[in-house]
DNA sequence: CCAGACGTTGTT
DNA sequence: GTCTGG
DNA sequence: CCAGACGTTGTT
DNA sequence: GTCTGG
């Protein structure tokens, strides 16, 4: 991610911006700040939350993070559902990688929407208060559902990526039934997104670099791994 | 009753 | 905090 | 997700 | 192989 809260408040319609600029980012890891947003007193807010969920009864930070939920269960999980009914989220990106698995090998991909517009992944967030520093940690965690037809090559997993049009019924609060927003988990069509193969310098996290979203040229995917998804 | 988990991904 | 397993 | 560690001693 | 850190 690398746009300004002012570029993400006129795309996502927020209100009220609560951050300065984050720096750039082209390798986001667990744990990392990101931008998001959600309602606030009834207005629509920019703010930063921790990637990973810390849910509020959790006695330390320790053990892994809870980077993902499963739309499948998020509603049910203990350790999210109170976040799916009162504390959902959007967490902006220009695109997300993912890595092949299996017969894909080790090439990372690079996607983004077709059209270039910025995402929106569908998020939870939660507050816990860290009993050592005694400070609030806001942390979100990313929802995935199946890949659509454009990733199952290379993955079984994709983020929810929310249309314009999902926005406010996701992010309204008063929405608290479940069945109210689970219909909006469902992968976005595999015409508007693209993906790209890229270099492995994105394998680690270190490399926080523009070139690991620039797409490899003549070096398509080895043979027996998925097609060329390029346009 | 208390103790312990509470999650996802991917997997030769 | 809340649920499950023992 | 991937990269990198994977240990003990002694410690207010 | 499995866990932790980023």
């Amino acid at each position: 991610m690398n746009e300004d809260p002012e570029t993400l408040a006129r795309c996502f319609g927020v209100e009220r911006i609560s951050t300065g600029p984050l720096e750039p980012s082209y390798n986001v890891a667990p744990t990392d700040e990101v931008y998001a947003v959600a309602e606030h007193e009834g207005v629509r807010r920019l703010g930063v939350l921790r990637w990973g969920l810390i849910p509020h009864w959790a006695d330390s930070r320790k053990g892994r993070p809870n980077i993902n939920a499963r739309a499948e269960t998020v509603a049910e999980r203990p350790a999210f559902r109170d976040s799916f009914r009162r504390r959902r989220c959007i967490v902006p990106a220009s695109g997300f990688y993912e890595w092949g698995s299996a017969a894909a090998g080790r090439q990372p991909y690079y996607i983004t929407m077709a059209d270039r517009s910025l995402m929106a992944f569908a998020g939870i967030w939660a507050s816990w208060k860290d009993p050592e520093t005694r400070r609030w940690i806001r942390s979100c965690a990313i929802i995935t559902t199946r890949a659509n037809e454009a990733l199952a090559a290379i993955h079984t997993r994709m983020p929810v990526i929310l249309p314009p049009q999902h926005l406010d019924l996701w992010l309204d609060r008063d929405v608290r039934a479940p069945e109210a927003v689970e219909t909006l988990l469902a992968p976005l069509p595999a015409d508007r997104i693209a993906c790209r193969p890229v270099s492995t310098l994105v394998n680690n996290v270190r490399n926080n670099l523009p070139e690991n979203i620039t797409p490899l040229t003549g070096a398509l995917p080895a043979a027996g791994g998925p097609p060329s998804l390029l346009p």
